[in-house]
DNA sequence: GTTTCCACTTGATCTCTGTCAAAGTCGCTA
DNA sequence: TAGCGACTTTGACAGAGATCAAGTGGAAAC
C-alpha cells in the first residue's frame, strides 16, 4: 500500500478521533479508497488558504497550526467566525464555493482530500456522513455559544471566555488533569483576538492587563499565560455552566 | 395507510424542501416507516418548548409560527442564537440533552418525531442523514453570518440586517418576485429583536424610528413594515454581497 | 365609556469601548 | 551593538449605545 508507506501512521501521533474519522492514515479501513486523493499542504502564517467565494477543490483537516475562518466587510471590519485547531475539519461536502476566508493564523499543515472523490467516498460510506454530521453539530453549538459572547458579554468577559476556551482546548489535547495551574502560549496576536471577540486590539490589550493586575492570569512576556485558578477564570467569563463548549 | 389519512398532504401546502426531507406527510417514501412515530404539538406564544439541559425526547420541524433558540446568563442577559421559521428543523440526532432553550415566540405548531425511531430511520436511510447534514451546514453558515452582525455591525446596521433577513425569508416563502416594495408584519417584539441583535429594546426602538424617519422603511402601526427599496435596505445593512443567508 | 395593561417611544444622562496618538518591548538583521 | 520593524501597551478623549425614567397609544377588559 503506497499510501500507507507515504503517510505513515507515525505522522499522526495524538491524532484525535475527530481527525481519525476522515483521515486516511488514521483509519485503516479506508486506506484503499483514499489512495491518490489525499495529500498534504503547508501554509505560512498570514497566508490565505481559501478565499471567500472561491471554488473549493478540497476538504481536509488541520494537522498542525491554527487557521481561522473570517468574514470581512467592504470597509475592512473583520470578524473571525471560527478557530480551526489541529484535528478540525475544513470544507463543505456538497457545496461549490467557500462562504468565508480561511486563513493561516500560524504556520499550518493541512491533510487534504480532493473534494469530488471524498464526496463519493462519503456517499458510499455512511459512517463518514454520520461523523461529519456530528462534527458539524459540534461546530454549530460552538458558533452559537460564541454568539452569546459576541452579543452579550463585556470586554473583560470576552477575554476571559477566549482564554478559557484556549486553555481548555489545550488541556484536552495534551490530556492534562484539569486541576492545578494551566500553562500555555497564546497562539493569537492581540489583533486576531480582537477580531474573534468583536473588539479592538487596544481594548484586548487593556483587558488582558487588567486580568493580569487582578491576578486572574499571570503573563510572562506577551504570549506565555499561566492560569492559577481555572474556576476563577470561568467565573470571570460569566459562564453559568462549567459546560464544555468546543470551538 | 393511516398516516396518510391522518396527516393528509393538504396539511402541508407550501411545505418547503427543507421540511419535506424529514416530514412524513411530505415524503411519501417514508410514510410506512414513520407511522406511529410522528405527531403534532402546539405551543402558545411565550411558552418554552425545550429547556436547556433537558432530555430531548423528540426532533421535528416548525409547521407554523416562530420559535427561537436562546441562551441566558445567570444575571438574566439573554442572547437569541437562532430563529426557527416554518420548515426549520429542531433537534440533534445523536445528542441526549438540549444545548439551549427553545421558545415559542409566536404560537407554534410543530411536527415532531419520537427521537429514537427517528434516529434509527436516519441510520438506515442515508439520504436523510445527508439532508440533515446539508441543513446543519446551512444553519452553521447562518450562525456565522450572524456572528459578523453581532461582532462588527452598528445598531442601525443590525436592525437593517434583521429586517432584510425577515423580508427575504418572507419573500421566498411566499414566492413573490424580489422587485417592487416588500410588505410584511414583524413577527418579533422589540425586546425579541434586541435579544437577537445583542442590543437593548430602547436602542432597537430608536433605530427603527430613525430608519423610518430616513424613509428606508415605512411603518404602519408598530409591526406592519413596507420596504420600498430592498437594495437600499441591504445597503444600510452593510452587506457586501447580495448573498442569500438563511437564518 | 373608561380603565387597565402592555408594547412601544422618547428624553436625559452615564459609561464602556472605540479612536487617535505616542511610546515601549522584543527579536532579528546588518 | 545598533537599528529596524512588528507587536504591544498606555493615555486622552469622544461617541455609540446602555441605563434610568417618563410618557404615548391602542386594544382588551370591565
Amino acid at each position: 500500500m503506497t499510501v500507507k508507506a507515504q503517510f505513515d501512521h507515525t505522522n499522526c501521533e495524538g491524532c484525535p478521533i475527530r481527525h481519525r474519522a476522515v483521515c486516511a492514515h488514521c483509519d485503516t479501513d479506508e486506506l484503499e479508497e483514499l489512495e491518490g486523493i489525499k495529500y498534504y499542504r503547508s501554509f505560512e502564517a498570514g497566508q490565505t488558504i481559501i478565499w471567500s467565494g472561491d471554488q473549493m477543490s478540497f476538504v481536509g483537516s488541520v494537522v498542525s497550526g491554527i487557521a481561522s475562518l473570517t468574514q470581512t466587510m467592504e470597509d475592512g471590519r473583520t470578524q473571525m467566525v471560527g478557530l480551526l485547531l489541529p484535528s478540525d475539519f475544513v470544507g463543505r461536502p456538497g457545496r461549490e464555493t467557500a462562504p468565508y476566508d480561511v486563513q493561516a493564523t500560524t504556520d499550518v499543515v493541512m491533510c487534504c482530500f480532493r473534494k469530488k472523490p471524498f464526496e463519493d467516498l462519503m456517499n458510499s460510506t455512511p459512517h463518514i456522513a454520520h461523523r461529519l454530521l456530528q462534527m458539524t453539530l459540534d461546530e454549530l453549538d460552538a458558533a452559537r455559544e460564541w454568539m452569546l459572547v459576541l452579543g452579550r458579554k463585556t470586554a473583560r468577559e470576552k477575554i476571559a471566555s477566549l482564554l478559557s476556551i484556549i486553555a481548555r482546548r489545550d488541556a484536552s489535547v495534551s490530556q492534562k488533569a484539569q486541576s492545578g495551574p494551566i500553562v500555555f502560549d497564546l497562539p493569537l496576536t492581540r489583533e486576531a483576538m480582537a477580531d474573534y471577540l468583536g473588539l479592538t486590539l487596544e481594548t484586548v490589550s487593556r483587558q488582558i492587563s487588567a486580568l493580569k493586575r487582578d491576578s486572574v492570569i499571570l503573563l510572562e512576556g506577551k504570549r506565555h499565560v499561566t492560569i492559577p485558578d481555572m474556576a476563577r477564570l470561568m467565573d470571570e467569563a460569566g459562564d453559568d455552566s462549567d459546560g464544555g463548549f468546543l470551538v
